[in-house]
DNA sequence: TTGCATTGAGAACGAACGTTCTCTACTATG
DNA sequence: CATAGTAGAGAACGTTCGTTCTCAATGCAA
């Protein structure tokens, strides 16, 4: 079996399981009975916990930004690519398994603890905010309306995580549309 | 010394304790040495770790409660004391201690295993939403309006936790300022 | 077949945690 | 002064975790 292969699956099944239950509450025996792997592999292929965690950290992070891409690509206007943005977190929030952000999570989790994890959740929302930045000047908007929409999706995601609200996705969009018309005509 | 006394001091330490490290990183010998007191007495206050980090719930519960309406309060109109939540979360994020909201950290840090926490932090974000609501009725604004504001201040907080965006709160309120203006004209 | 390297299963280890127990020192009442 | 009760300091306990080690089984080369 090819070695990448071991790695790939491990980290999935880390992924799952960080996600569902919090990264300090599975133990490295959880995982490697999970994964179906011997603890000696598991170990041959990464030197500790904490690697896996930020491997974790790296696959959420290329899964959000290429599925996002995806989304946005399909739409036809840069208009309606800035308001995919929440079309895009609408079909995730819907997913059994959406339990809130990866990176907020593993932030309040170990970002005290841990200035690895804290920098990466630190990156990812920055290179969010440079994808929207992006978009917005495609749509030919003033640069304050950028990080207006970054906070509207960041607050869809703690409200659809922790209150439950399922159609958080849904009012930020709403809200995004106001601020980006409004953005758009005192252009 | 008055009980409860003893109490306060234990969840306000704690509260400090968690807010800066993590619930799950600050064991109960930390807390008992920082709040100078005997392990005994520490026990014989709470019956468990679960029982303290509730306390520590309702403590921030009420602190914000309290901190956030006497700083709507001192609004003049209805629009403003809406406005005013943001100048509550510009004031909180430039504080030194602030590491993000409590309830988020908390329910990512414990909400998947303790039903307690998950339901608590749910109950705060609705008491929030709530208190939105009643400002927006009184502004006279169309009932999607507080929904789209809550999640400004919620993505406001996770900005300004994470990336480390110290005008999150500014640029909230900026949105905040077209929404409640579009919701009120059209209405 | 024989010897050797590799693997898997899980025991073992040291540390840390939440919680309880022990022992000592002090206090207060008769 | 004597003694019973209380409180503090921290040792101890059982568990769990991350990590390493042991050992038997397997595959392979000669």
């Amino acid at each position: 079996m090819d070695i990448s292969e071991v790695r790939k699956r491990i980290v999935a099944t880390a992924d799952e399981l960080y996600n569902a239950k919090g990264i300090q509450a599975v133990g490295m025996d959880e995982l490697r009975s999970a994964a179906g792997i011997s603890l000696k592999k598991l170990y041959g292929e990464f030197p500790s916990k904490s690697s896996i965690v930020m491997a974790v950290l790296e696959r959420r992070h290329e899964s959000w930004t290429e599925g996002l891409d995806a989304t946005v690509q399909q739409a036809g206007t840069a208009r309606e690519r800035l308001l995919a943005i929440f079309d895009y977190l609408a079909g995730w929030f819907c997913q059994d398994s959406f339990r809130g952000c990866g990176f907020i999570n593993s932030f309040a989790e170990l970002g005290a603890i841990s200035p690895e994890v804290a920098e990466y959740a630190r990156k990812h929302k920055e290179s969010f905010q440079e994808f929207v930045a992006r978009l917005a000047v495609e749509a030919g908007a003033p640069s304050y309306l950028a990080p207006q929409l970054a906070i509207l999706a960041e607050g869809a995601q703690t409200t659809a995580a922790i209150a439950g609200t399922s159609d958080a996705a849904g009012q930020a969009r709403q809200a995004a549309e106001v601020l980006i018309d409004v953005a758009l005509t005192s252009n």
